[in-house]
DNA sequence: AAATTTTAGCCAAACGATTTAGCCAACTTT
DNA sequence: AAAGTTGGCTAAATCGTTTGGCTAAAATTT
């Protein structure tokens, strides 16, 4: 028993007010088209409460070719599915979609390839009606892919200017983050990155030399150290005791991409005998949830990436509807927040 | 131009062929039912590849009444949703989806009254074949929302016989970590716990008491110390606060339910000048990727969650199928990471 | 040779909504 | 009074699959 109970549809109700189903959809739906008496109107109304009628979505899919859920291509890594990026942005994903009745799937991969093949699906099961992308590359396979199949949009930069974009402002943030340093007297700063395919680790890379040149120093290109992967203490950790090795005086300040990798740096600092912020001030990327309480307390730049992909989900939405979007291309701002690891506090104690 | 092109039905298959759409859709499902000639076979087979046909979801979703798609119902607070369980549960949840073909949607929830209107929803609309519920409490007002109505299956234990539940041996777990900071001689070890409404906690109490009273001590209700709200460092901090107010004398060890609450604990400590692991020898749950990080290394107890959830998922795809399902309730073992904060080590290099 | 079984594949009816075209009565306009 | 409008509703088509029932033809048995 309750097993069978049969799911009530659109013409059970209709039956029960005693008019066509046409009427019940336009009634449901709010059809400017078709005109309804205000009477019968209430009519359907009072009868779907009551019989608890509720559209099926799989019907709807069907006839009116969208499935109203959405797809987060999210790599299923834990440096990056773990870091407050990805939580605001399904955060942001998911407030956003609900609130128009939207669902949201997350497409997960584990490489790049997988990542192709699941979009691929994704596009000629029409198992989503719409794609956010985030980490753009150069020459990104999944622009072609996606052109002329499947609206997307992509979070991060990207230089096709056909492609609707939203992005944290990196440039001004790592410009703000390196002027910061400068600020407190340092003139020797590393920059540690991942690797610069990536189109972010770019951009900060721009802001962090805009800085420097600004600040009337030259550019050292033996000051950057570019990570083998992608994010990740671990990674961090190799790239700055690389770095140490290379050069013959330790750099004053580092600014690293990400928490993670300050992280790292943090831990390598101390294995030289460097002392952080005295003798090397930290800046990181993201404020991760650690980054407060690590030691010493990470000076990090905030991304507000539920913002962001609000921004990107609601760009998907106009986009799937056909609605002309633009700018093709957001920008939102960042903004440092200064705790202990660039010295910024002990020399205000003194 | 592109724009138009239309996406190829399983009808334009058949004509190609020139057979009908059942038997395209014969080949292509392989049913028993219907027998194909192996040389028809070959031609659909040919010629659906050849038009890159690919069955569209929301049309078989409407003739099977199956959307092929999992509900993950999870907290959008920080606290779970970036914490290393949750990560894993999503990973685990894709993992074995993917495999078999089918979609995870997160249906996230900002607190317990919108989780029940997200369920009762996915209920009606059938946007979901099934879900995955977490932290069973006491009385879950979900279990009575879904039964009959939608399939279920619980991670974390759950009182309800009939109810299929996938759990890790918290009590087992608790027990071993207990008896870990015994060994190393502590006779007053405190409890950090979240309201003993969750399951979860009551389990993990379970587990302290026994190892406790197994060493013939007496089990002394004054060093609990439950939380206000859920986890985080800031709700970790006041309960170990809270506790050492409480006590003339503070305990020699805490056992907290999660590395967030050890890692208030740890902060609670500093600042009331006990030296970890000296004085106060601390011990969390999760594993959480600060733990291997923080000032001391944490102790911890790591949870299988990917595991856990793989079974987890399995089990509710059986669950659609209508296929039984035995055991009902399944436990996944733990296992100790021992780190610097319980003293272990210091005591060896001593 | 007739009757039966097997094989191969087709037909048409769902699934549950949305939407277009059109009908009829009542009301306006000329 | 005839013609045109409009309001209020319905019938039927449609979306792209799956599937139970059916039928010819071929193979086998009687």
């Amino acid at each position: 028993m309750g097993r069978k109970r049969a799911v009530v549809t659109i013409r059970e109700v209709a039956k029960a007010v005693g008019v066509s189903v046409a009427t019940v959809s336009s009634v449901l739906n709010g059809r400017a088209h078709t005109r309804v008496a205000a009477e019968t109107r209430q009519r359907v109304l009072e009868a779907a409460r009551r019989l608890g009628y509720c559209p099926k979505r799989s019907a709807q899919a069907l006839r009116t070719g969208l499935t109203y859920t959405l797809g987060l291509s999210v790599p299923l890594c834990p440096d990056s599915l773990l870091s407050p990026f990805f939580y605001e942005a399904v955060k942001g994903a998911l407030k956003t979609a609900k609130q128009r009745g939207w669902l949201v799937t997350i497409l997960g991969f584990q490489d790049r390839q997988e990542e192709l093949a699941l979009l691929q699906a994704a596009a000629e099961q029409r198992s989503v009606d719409g794609v956010l992308l985030f980490d753009p590359q150069d020459d990104d396979p999944r622009l072609p892919l996606l052109k002329g199949r499947l609206p997307f949009v992509v979070v991060g930069r990207c230089f096709d200017p056909e492609v609707v974009t939203v992005d944290n402002d990196n440039v001004q943030a790592a410009k703000l983050a390196t002027q910061h340093l400068l600020r407190l007297g340092h003139r020797r700063i590393a920059f540690v990155h991942v690797p610069l395919r990536f189109v972010t680790a770019q951009d900060r890379l721009t802001g962090y030399r805009m800085a420097i040149k600004e600040a009337g120093l030259p550019f050292d290109a033996n000051l950057l150290a570019g990570t083998e992967g992608y994010y990740g203490v671990e990674a961090g950790y190799r790239a700055f005791l690389g770095l140490l090795k290379r050069l013959r005086k330790p750099p004053t300040a580092v600014l690293a991409m990400d928490d993670t990798l300050a992280l790292g740096v943090l831990q390598a600092a101390q294995q030289h005998g460097l002392r952080v912020p005295d003798d090397l001030a930290v800046v990181g990327f993201n404020d991760s949830p650690f980054a407060a309480h690590c030691e010493p307390p990470l000076t990090t730049v905030r991304i507000f990436a539920e913002t962001l992909v609000e921004y990107a989900t609601d760009a998907l939405l106009r986009l799937i509807r056909g609605e002309p979007v633009t700018p093709k291309r957001m920008l939102v701002p960042t903004q440092l927040i200064v705790r202990a690891s660039c010295g910024a506090m002990s020399r205000k104690n003194k």
